[in-house]
DNA sequence: AGCGAAAACCGAGTACGCTAGGTTTTCGGA
DNA sequence: TCCGAAAACCTAGCGTACTCGGTTTTCGCT
C-alpha cells in the first residue's frame, strides 16, 4: 500500500530517520491546524516544532496542501475502518442508524469537520493532489454504502424498488451539506438531529414496514 | 443597504471613480477566477486588467478573500432574485421542481460551483468575512424555502405533518453536498439527475398524493 | 470658484509558500 | 568495513498576499 515504508527491490526507499520525521511532522501539523487553523499556521512554525528548516520540511511534503492532505489521510483510514465494522448482513434500519452514529462520531473530534470542508474546497481543483484522493474516497464511500444497501435489499430489509447507488450518494451529500451548515452556523445547528431527521424520512420510503427509525 | 453608493450625512462616501473602479475590478476578477482558478490568479494580474497597481486594488478590497467574496455576493443576489420569482402560492410539486431547475441553472454558469465550494471552506473560519455573509445567506435561504413549504402546507399541497424547516435544510444540504461530489467527480456525475432523484423521493413522502414528480 | 477633507492610488517593505541547487547523512551491498 | 548512491537537509532566491506610509485626485461646501 505504502511504497515509502519498506524498500522495494532496485529502489532505495526512505531511511528510518525520514519515516520518523514525517510522522512527527504530521503530528505537529495536525496539532497546529486544529489549534490555530490551517491558513494561520506557517510552515516555518511546524518545521520548528520538529526541529528542522522549512526547506527540510518541504522535502518530505511538496507543499502545504500536501501536508494537509497527509493529515486528512489519517482520518480517512480511521473512518473507513469504523464503517467496515458494520456487518454485511446489517438490515436497512441498522445502516441508516449508522449514518447518525457516524455524525455523532465526527462531532466528538474537534476541528475535524473544519479541516474536511477545507480539504473539500482544495479538491475542487483537478490539478491538486487532494482531487485524486477525494475522488477515490467518495467513490469507495458511495460504493461501500450502496453495496450494504443492496445486500440489505437481497435480505428483504430494504424495499426492492430502491435505487441503492442514488440513495448512497444522497446520504453522503446530506452528511456533507449539513456539516457545512453546521460549521457556518458556528456549531449552533443540531447536526446529529438534522441527520437523524433525514434518515428517519428516508426510512419511511426505504424500509418495507414503512416506519421511521 | 449599501452605504458606499450614496453619501450619508456627515460621512463622505465613495467617489464616482471609485464605484466605477470597483465594478471593473469585480468583473475582471470574476473572469480570471472562472478562467484560471482562484488560487492561480495573482492580484497583480487583476490590477493590471483594470489599469491600476496591486496596492491600489487592495485599497478597494482589503484582501484577496474579500475580492472573492464580492464576486460571490453578486451571484447570491442574482440567485435570490431568481427564487423570488417562484410565486408564494406555488404547490409542493412546484417547489421541488424549482430545486431541480436551480441546479440546472448553476450548471450553465461555468466555474460558479467551484467558487462556491471554495468560499464555503473560507466561511468555515468564524473570523473570516465570508462567515458572516454565508451565515446570513444560509439563514435566509432556509427560511425562504421553509416559508414556501409552509404556505403550500396551508393550501393542502404538502402533507400537514411535514417539518418544513428540516426539509428545507435537507434540500439545501443535498444541493450543496451533491455539488461537492460533482466538482470532485470532475463533472462526471449527473448532478441534475441526482438532485431530481432526491426531489422525487422527497415528493413521495411530502405530497398528499404520495406520487413522485 | 476654490478650500479642504476624504477617497483613490502609488511604492517600498515584510512574511510566507515554494523552487533550485548544493551539502551532509544514512545505510545496503561489495 | 567502507564505498557510493539516494535520502535528508540547508541556503538562497523568487512570486505573491498584504501593510504602511506618503502623494495625488475627487468633489461637497462655502
Amino acid at each position: 500500500m505504502n511504497p515509502m515504508t519498506s524498500s522495494t527491490q532496485g529502489r532505495r526507499g526512505s531511511y528510518a530517520v525520514g519515516i520518523a520525521r514525517r510522522q512527527k511532522i504530521v503530528e505537529a501539523a495536525a496539532r497546529r491546524f486544529a489549534l490555530e487553523g490551517y491558513q494561520r499556521t506557517a510552515l516555518t512554525r511546524v518545521a520548528e516544532d520538529v526541529g528542522i528548516t522549512e526547506g527540510g520540511l518541504l522535502h518530505h511534503f511538496r507543499s502545504k496542501k500536501h501536508l494537509l492532505l497527509a493529515v486528512m489521510e489519517h482520518r480517512f483510514t480511521a473512518e473507513a475502518a469504523w464503517w467496515s465494522r458494520l456487518p454485511d448482513d446489517a438490515d436497512g434500519r441498522d445502516i441508516l442508524r449508522a449514518m447518525v452514529a457516524a455524525t455523532e462520531r465526527h462531532l466528538r473530534e474537534p476541528g475535524l469537520i473544519e479541516l474536511f470542508v477545507l480539504t473539500s474546497a482544495e479538491a475542487a481543483d483537478p490539478a491538486s493532489a487532494a482531487h485524486a484522493l477525494f475522488a477515490e474516497r467518495y467513490q469507495s464511500a458511495v460504493d461501500e454504502l450502496a453495496r450494504k444497501l443492496a445486500a440489505a435489499m437481497d435480505l428483504g430489509t430494504v424495499r426492492a424498488d430502491t435505487d441503492c447507488p442514488a440513495v448512497a450518494r444522497e446520504c453522503i451529500a446530506v452528511s456533507d451539506g449539513l456539516q457545512l451548515q453546521w460549521v457556518i452556523s458556528g456549531g449552533t445547528l443540531d447536526l446529529a438531529e438534522a441527520v437523524r431527521l433525514h434518515a428517519d424520512r428516508l426510512a419511511r420510503t426505504l424500509l418495507p414496514d414503512g416506519n421511521g427509525l
